[in-house]
DNA sequence: CTGTAAACATACGCGTATGTATGTATATTA
DNA sequence: TAATATACATACATACGCGTATGTTTACAG
């Protein structure tokens, strides 16, 4: 029963698309990888022949979403214009996640179906690495805004670009949990809006 | 092998304190009861005893720290100065999360330590009831503060209640995730504080 | 065209957590 | 003070999910 190249490269996608409907029905830990084989219509087999375990197959599935992410748009380009480039950053990584439906479900499940504990090796280093570097790029810019005179004078980088970080990371929560009422790309873009506004010198 | 009441009561305590511990260590799925009970210095036949399973127990050890929050502090008392009792709410749970040990972590283990599923029956229910009155309450502290003419006339009060609790939410997120480094109280009202500014009228 | 290894399906053994059943000592009550 | 139910500890029965071993078909390399 052995299948051609694409046949194959199709199997693994099939497999990836399971892991993230049951991952998002049921929860990491709670996912059976019989289930995610039988909604993929495969076996186990099929499973343990593309990937080692769960963990390897929840690294892949990650890693499908982050490949296209990583591809341009996720740094903030100019540092001409600070606010309205932070600003840019935020509308487009609201309108990744709004738009694309897989991505949104990996969003969903990195953020809400699944345990974070403090010291779990590996895999949380990805996310903090993703998390930081969001945060240089925020306290870079916010710098750079501090050296043009335009942000407030009694807030420091870091503050402001920790504060941005919880406002994007709270905004995400509960867009996700309130994924029918609330829309993330234009409620998300009003509030990150209105939210620099206040970090800003008057 | 019987004891006396108040050494049931301590037993019960006892299991709950490890609850917390061995959640926060393990997360609530991967937790097994046999840890928690050693962890109290019992067997499972105590946790047994006081809780029908994991679930129960869990709710339990939620419920020790809903009694103290629920006795008086939580709402926001004055509409008079709707923006001052706005901050004043959040400054006072953030002192009661960072300065009781137990709460804190009852707090990261509810946010962090376990998965968020869509149709969680029962548990779910709780939160989504503390969030919705938290947000209530935000609703119409605005609405006043719109009657006032206090609040920004581009925004309407329902997305500024939306906008505090995502702020609020993601200061709590990441300051449980970078529990060494940030100070949830200080760093928590400081940016409350600046957010709601930019909430208000020139 | 033939041998080999790929791409799975199937079957098995294993550990582990759970729930329950039973044992037991003792605080409590009548 | 005797009887009883309490507050556990211990033992057991069960099921579930995982990892692996093995079987089977067939694309592909030479």
């Amino acid at each position: 029963m052995r299948r051609t190249k694409e046949q194959t490269a199709e199997t693994r996608e099939a497999l990836l698309d399971a892991a993230e409907i049951v991952f998002d029905r049921r929860g990491v830990a709670r996912a059976t990888l019989e289930e995610i084989a039988r909604e993929a219509g495969m076996t186990r087999g099929a499973l343990y022949w593309h990937f080692d375990n769960k963990q390897e197959l929840y690294a892949a599935m990650l890693e499908r979403v982050r490949l296209p992410l990583a591809e341009g748009e996720s740094a903030l380009q100019s540092l001409a214009d600070p606010f309205a480039a932070l600003e840019d950053f935020a509308a487009r990584i609201f309108r990744r996640v709004d738009g694309c439906t897989q991505t949104r479900r990996v969003y969903t499940i990195a953020f809400l179906r699944r345990e974070h504990l403090p010291a779990e090796s590996g895999l949380d280093e990805v996310e903090r690495e993703m998390r930081n570097v969001g945060r240089r790029d925020f306290v870079a810019a916010f710098r750079r805004a501090q050296e043009l005179g335009e942000l407030r004078p009694d807030v420091t980088p870091e503050l402001a670009a920790t504060a941005l970080q919880c406002h994007l990371v709270g905004i995400f929560y509960i867009g996700m949990q309130e994924a029918e009422t609330f829309r993330l790309y234009e409620d998300g873009v009003a509030m990150v809006r209105c939210f620099l506004e206040s970090y800003r010198a008057r």
